[in-house]
RNA sequence: GCCGAUGUAGCUCAGCUGGCAGAGUGCGUCCUUGGUAAGGACGAGGUCACGGGUUCAAGUCCCGUCAUUGGCUCCA
């Protein structure tokens, strides 16, 4: 007999040879059946695998990631299954599962496939689960997987298992398809109710532009029918709520071949909503006491070069601008610190100016890869709420949790609740590819470590994700379907002010370096626009939203009265516009529905006479008749309410 | 940059095995002057992304370029 350990603490025995399976069904059948994998001793394996010592054990089902994992890693190679038997001579690279659903990397030799053979290849996958096959993992030697792969002809396997130790290498079977893998996987195919090729894409094999590219196949499926339903109507959600299509429905913003890719052009209406935003940012950063700055598009080539992001981007941007007298080089910034850095140098420093906090919206031109571009969220030219802390070393603490309270207030005020946080630090094997000394790294680190930590705030630690002069904490919101977005970054920087050797004068009446935070709540501008747009799916918050009110005539005798209204409404700087067009009033309605504005008003000849309004709530239908100015009360009540507690 | 897909009216899209370029919506004019999610008539609007090729004939087939797009790589 064994002993087994349950998360809860509590112990059982059990025969020896005992099955995960089997000790679901003594705790209840309906377990039996929603168990995926079993973690056995935190080694997540498969739930026919005979347990034989003692051991503390985890019964995964779908909603734990073990689960799914498992579900969709045995989903790859089902998915391979019946790509070997459509296409013989097809090799296999990897198949993992990800996030959502899973992908296989396969050489197609000179076959293309494309999404046209989807159908074909699901309808064999369906074919394949209604045998019913058994997965089944077996444990050979490295010698005797070499020698399986190459008589299978699989090159890419035979590279993976070469790099792999001897001893431990696990293969799985189902019908006539054996993959190289370490698990854990279904005990059955038969369990993949529903499946669902998503598409298509070129994927270097390991990663490696220089290595050949694969065909990659994204998929994914499910234990129910009706689960794959509601993601694909969650994937038509998130197409609804595209900011590029909204964009355009809205009139925010737009791209012009003319222009060039890549170069996004604020419409008038997109330009108010992110006035809003900036105008909301620059009263939270006075009050936390930023100073505003302005600095030119572009800057000498030796700006970045003294930046040390020459040396690293100099390539790969966009080529220097020649004065044509003199042949002097200038950059279009890709950023704005070294201006900020001067901008420090402008006087000599006293620790007692100190923290100084420069603050700018400050455009930034990055050549990025064609293929890079999307939307707002990758652009060429993009507006950073930027701003930059020069701080003595003591203060810095103090001066990184200030920021991380804007991020919040940021977050809060625009309903973002579902946050998460990450610490990128350098790659400690791997140190040459960062600037700056040890030293500076271990500060800047620790600063970052003990901020999240006096805050409160989670935080996942990642290695090697840093900038190349400093650490940074990065902020992940969820949107309103479940999506991650990056947005907000805080970087701690001990490099750049050595670079442009910044001094304060101390107490001691001796040179110190400052310290610098690198810090944008919204990240950029654009790209904070277009996640607002994908959680919000264009209904705005009513402080933001470029058109609050539009009033809707009954007929053409009114538009006078409308106007008088718009009027009055203006006055109380509420965004107001009449609906003049000779339309009956369900088709204003609808269309200004359609065009997501907060509030509709209603007038005719009852309104008019009593000097009236009735209000309309978008998406909520009929409000009831409001004197004007109770209304413009209502209206300017409401946008206080959204923003004037973070300012207070 | 690489691999795949796409590019037809302002927008959303149809246009089969090549044979006179279409719909809806928007826009303009007129009729209608209305009460809480689409009133009616007429009209204008096209270098079928661009360049080349095959063909009696190309929106349609082939090649190239550009752009968009799904990924890969990259991301100060």
């Amino acid at each position: 007999m064994i002993n087994i350990t349950f998360p809860d603490g509590s112990v059982r025995q059990y025969e020896k040879g005992t099955t995960g399976l089997q000790i679901a069904e003594s705790i209840s059948s309906r377990l039996a059946q929603d168990v995926i994998a079993v973690g056995v001793n935190d080694q997540t394996t498969e739930i026919n695998r005979p347990i034989t010592t003692d051991a503390s054990i985890k019964l995964y089902k779908w909603d734990d990631a073990e689960g799914k994992h498992a579900f969709w890693h045995t989903s790859a190679h089902l998915m391979a299954e019946a790509l070997q038997e459509l296409y013989p001579h097809v090799k296999f690279g990897i198949g993992p599962a990800i996030e959502n659903g899973f992908y296989y990397d396969i050489d197609t030799a000179d076959m293309v496939i494309r999404e046209n053979d989807f159908p074909t290849i699901e309808a064999k996958i369906t074919e394949i689960v209604a045998r019913k096959e058994n997965v089944v993992r077996e444990e050979i030697s490295k010698a005797d997987a070499i020698k399986l792969f190459t008589e299978k002809d699989e090159p890419y396997k035979i590279e993976l298992i070469s790099e792999l130790e001897d001893g431990t290498i696990s293969l799985y079977r189902q019908g006539n398809f054996v993959d190289l893998c370490k698990g854990p996987h279904l005990a059955n195919t038969a369990d993949i109710k529903a499946f669902k090729l998503l598409s298509v894409a070129g994927a270097y094999w390991r990663g490696d532009e220089k290595r050949k590219q694969l065909t990659r196949i994204y998929a994914i499926s499910f234990p129910k029918k009706k689960m794959l339903d509601e993601y694909l109507l969650l994937l038509e959600e998130a197409k609804k709520r595209d900011h590029r299509k909204i964009g355009k429905e809205l009139e925010l913003f737009t791209f012009s071949q003319s222009v060039g890719q890549g170069l996004p052009l604020w419409l008038p209406k997109g330009t108010m909503l992110r006035d809003q935003l900036e105008d909301f940012l620059k009263k939270v950063q006075k009050k936390y006491g930023y100073l505003p700055v302005r600095t030119p598009h572009i800057g000498q080539k030796e700006l970045w070069i003294t930046s040390g992001h020459y040396a690293k981007y100099g390539k790969d941007s966009f080529q220097p601008i020649h004065t044509p007298q003199e042949g002097e080089e200038y950059l279009l910034k890709p950023m704005n610190c070294p201006h900020h850095c001067e901008i420090y140098k402008v006087s000599p420093r006293s620790y007692k100016d100190l923290p100084i906090r420069y603050a700018e919206f400050g455009t930034v031109y990055r050549y990025e890869q064609s293929g890079e571009l999307h939307g707002l969220t990758r652009v060429r030219s993009f507006t950073q709420d930027d701003a930059h802390i020069f701080c003595r070393p003591d203060q810095l603490k103090d001066e990184f949790m200030k920021v991380m309270d804007i991020i919040f207030i940021i977050f809060k005020a625009l309903n973002f609740e579902n946050f998460e946080a990450q610490i990128s630090l350098r790659d400690p094997n791997n140190k040459e590819k960062y600037i700056g000394s040890d030293e500076n790294w271990e500060k800047s680190e620790q600063a970052i470590i003990e901020s999240c930590e006096a805050k409160g705030l989670k935080a996942r630690v990642e290695l090697g994700e840093a900038a190349f002069y400093g650490p940074k904490l990065d902020f992940m919101v969820k949107d309103a379907i479940g999506r991650r977005w990056q947005l907000g970054t805080i970087q701690v920087d001990y490099n750049l002010p050595e670079r442009f050797e910044l001094e304060y004068t101390g107490a001691d009446n001796q040179k110190h370096r400052p310290v610098m935070i690198h810090r944008a709540p919204f990240g950029s501008m654009e790209r904070f626009v277009a996640v607002l747009i994908e959680h919000t799916g264009g209904k705005f918050p009513l402080w933001l939203t470029p058109e609050q009110v539009v009033i809707l005539p009954i007929s053409e005798k009114f538009n006078d009265y409308a106007k008088e209204v718009v009027n009055t409404l203006n006055m109380h700087d509420i965004r107001a516009s009449v609906d003049e067009r000779n339309e009956k009033i369900g088709k204003k309605i609808r269309d200004n529905e359609l065009k997501r504005i907060p509030y509709m008003v209603i007038v005719g000849e009852k309104e008019a006479e009593n000097n009236e309004l009735s209000v309309r709530k978008q998406g909520e239908g009929d409000k009831g008749t409001y004197s004007i100015n109770d209304f413009a009360q209502l209206i300017v009540d409401e946008v206080n309410n959204m923003t004037n507690k973070f300012l207070a």
